[in-house]
DNA sequence: CCAAAACCTGCTCACATGAGCAAAACACCC
DNA sequence: GGGTGTTTTGCTCATGTGAGCAGGTTTTGG
C-alpha cells in the first residue's frame, strides 16, 4: 500500500470511528468512493491501526483465551484485563470474580470438588453467589493451616464454597507438611484421613492455586518450612508450590524427600483429573503459572491478561 | 439496566468485537435474539465500554479538536495521539508532522507566511515536504539567534521553509532582544528592518511556537537574558514567550519595559491575524499552551493530546 | 388490587456494508 | 511498442445492522 494510501485509511478511519459517519459521508469528505472508503478501513483494521477494546472489569481477554488453550492443550482458558487497575488487589479480584463466574458455568456441575486453600481460594470463595450450584461437596486436597494464628481459614474456604451450594465441606485434618516420614505414613494410614484422601482422588474437578516460592510462602508464615528451607528449594529451581508441593520451571518436583512428607493430592493424581481449574493471580505468580500451565497440571487457567502473556512469551 | 444485562453486554462485545462474530450468531451462543444483542451492544457503547482506538503515529483526535475549537472559538485545531510514542522527542515529532500536514493542506495557500524561529519550527521544517506549496514567501517575524554559536538556525528554518515552496525567505536582521530601547527604536527606524516588519505585518498567515519561562529558554541559551532575568519574569507570572514576548497565564505582557526593547511583531499583531497557527509539543509547554489559547493568540493550534486536555481541563 | 405508565420484546423495513466480479489501469517484459 | 499478467476500480447483489413500531410485560402509585 502506497504512504499516501496508508495517511489516507487513518483518515477515514477517524471520520468512520470517532465521527460515526457512514463510509459513503467518508468518501463525500475525502473525495473517494465508499468502496474505497471500505477498503481503506479493512486495509487499516488489517494492518492493526485500528484497536478495539473492552473496557469493563468482568471484560476478558477472548484472543489470549484461544492462544493459551491452542499453545497448551488446554480445556479451557479464562483471561481477564489489567488494564484500569491500580494495583495487584484489583487484578486478584478480578481474577477471582473469573474464576466464580467460570466455576458457577461449569458443566457439568461437578458432584464433588477438591480445592486447596490459600488467598486466592479465600478470595474465590467470597465472590462465589449463594447458589452458585446445588449440592456440591468440597473436600480438601492438602493439608491446611491448623496450628498457627490463621487456624481456620482453610477450612474456612471450604465450607464458605460448600455452603453456597447447599453442600456440605469435607477437611483434611493434617498438617500440610510433617517433619518425619514415618508420621507422616501413619497419619495416612489414619482411618478418618485416609477416607478423606480417598474422597479428595476421587473428585470430578478440581480448584487450587499456587504460592510463589519465597520468604513469603504461606508454608514460611505458617511455620511448616523455615525461610532458609525456602532458600534453599529456590536454590535448587523452585518457582512456586501446587498444593503445597514445590516445582520447577519443568513442573518437578524440586524435593522429593520433602515431597514424601507433604500430604495431600499428588501431582501426578491432579495430572490425571478430566478438570483441574488453576487460578492464578498476579505479577509475582508468572514463573510458577508457566511450570504449571507447560507441565500439564492444570486443564483450565483462570489468570490475569499480563501473566497470560508471561505464559506465552516466557 | 439490570446488573446480569450488564455482564451479557460485556460477553456479547466479546464476541462481536474480539471474535468477529455477527449479531445473530452471538444471539445463538448466548441464547439471545439478535436484536436484543444489537441492543445489549448499543448500551455497551453508550455506556463507554467499548473503546475503540486509532493506533498511528500520524492519527489524530478528532473530539479533542471539535473540543478545542468550541471552547476558545479557534478556526481549527490539530491534536495528535500521544499513546505509544516512547518519550518527549516522538511527541514532538508527531505535533511537528501534524503542523506539517496541516500547513501544506491549508487553503488557500498563504503568500505570505509570517515564521518564528527555535527547535519546534525547525522540526516542521524538516517535516514539509518538496513542493509543500508554491511560491511562498517566508518571513521571519521576530529578531533571531544572530550572536551565539547556534547563529544561522533561526535563519535555516525560514529559509528552508521557503525553499521547499519554491519561494524565498526574508530575514529579520536584527538581535531579539535590545538592552536599550533607543537601541531598539534606531533598529526599527532602520530603512531594510522597517521594511521587513512591514512585509512581516502583511503576511497572509503567521506560525510560530511559544517558549517555557524557565532556565533551559532559547533567550538564555542565547544571551539575551541571564537566568535571573527569567526567574524575576517567572516570579511576575511569566509562564512562556511567544515571539520573544514573555506572557503571564491571562496572556498579558509581563514586563513592558521589557517587551518595548523586544523587536518583532506585537502579540496584538498576532491577535489581530486572520490565520496565526500556533505549534505546541510537550509536557513542560502546557502553561504556555493555555495563556495563548485562552486570550486568542492563535487562531489554529496545534499540539498533542495531553497538552490539549491540560488546556481544556486546566 | 387495579389502572396507568414505563419498559421490554420481537418484528418490519430501510439503510449500511462486505463479498465477489468484470472492466479498466497499470506494470512489466520481451 | 505491444502483449501479458497484476493491481485497482466501480459495480451488483446478498447479508448485516439500526430505527421505529405494535403488542406484551413489569413496575408504580393510588
Amino acid at each position: 500500500m502506497s504512504d499516501s494510501d496508508e495517511l489516507l485509511s487513518i483518515r477515514a478511519a477517524e471520520l468512520y470511528y470517532d465521527e460515526d459517519k457512514t463510509q459513503d459521508e467518508v468518501g463525500q469528505i475525502l473525495g473517494l468512493t465508499r468502496w474505497k472508503v471500505g477498503r481503506l478501513l479493512a486495509q487499516a483494521k488489517e494492518k492493526g491501526y485500528i484497536r478495539i477494546e473492552i473496557v469493563h472489569p468482568r471484560a476478558r481477554k477472548l484472543g489470549l483465551e484461544r492462544e493459551l488453550r491452542d499453545a497448551f492443550g488446554l480445556a479451557d482458558a479464562i483471561v481477564v484485563p489489567v488494564s484500569g487497575a491500580k494495583n495487584d488487589a484489583e487484578i486478584r479480584d478480578r481474577v477471582a470474580q473469573g474464576a466464580a463466574d467460570y466455576l458457577t458455568a461449569l458443566r457439568p456441575v461437578p458432584r464433588t470438588l477438591g480445592i486447596s486453600w490459600g488467598r486466592t481460594l479465600d478470595d474465590v470463595a467470597a465472590k462465589l453467589t449463594d447458589g452458585w450450584a446445588t449440592r456440591v461437596s468440597v473436600v480438601q486436597i492438602n493439608g491446611g493451616v491448623t496450628l498457627n494464628q490463621r487456624a481456620g481459614t482453610a477450612a474456612a474456604t471450604a465450607v464458605s464454597i460448600a455452603k453456597k451450594a447447599s453442600g456440605d465441606a469435607t477437611l483434611l485434618p493434617s498438617p500440610a507438611i510433617l517433619e518425619r516420614l514415618e508420621t507422616k505414613k501413619s497419619i495416612e494410614g489414619d482411618r478418618m484421613v485416609a477416607q478423606v484422601l480417598g474422597m479428595a482422588a476421587e473428585a470430578s474437578a478440581y480448584l487450587y492455586s499456587a504460592g510463589v516460592a519465597g520468604p513469603d510462602s504461606a508454608h514460611v508464615h505458617s511455620g511448616y518450612l523455615t525461610t532458609e528451607n525456602v532458600r534453599e528449594l529456590v536454590r535448587r529451581g523452585a518457582v512456586g508450590d501446587v498444593v503445597g508441593r514445590y516445582i520447577d520451571a519443568n513442573g518437578m518436583i524440586v524435593d522429593p524427600s520433602l515431597d514424601e512428607r507433604t500430604l495431600g493430592l499428588s501431582l501426578d493424581q491432579l495430572r490425571a483429573a478430566p478438570t483441574s481449574i488453576a487460578v492464578i493471580a498476579g505479577l509475582a505468580k508468572q514463573a510458577v503459572a508457566r511450570a504449571m500451565v507447560s507441565s500439564g497440571l492444570c486443564t483450565v487457567l483462570v489468570t490475569d491478561e499480563e501473566t497470560a502473556r508471561a505464559v506465552l512469551n516466557p
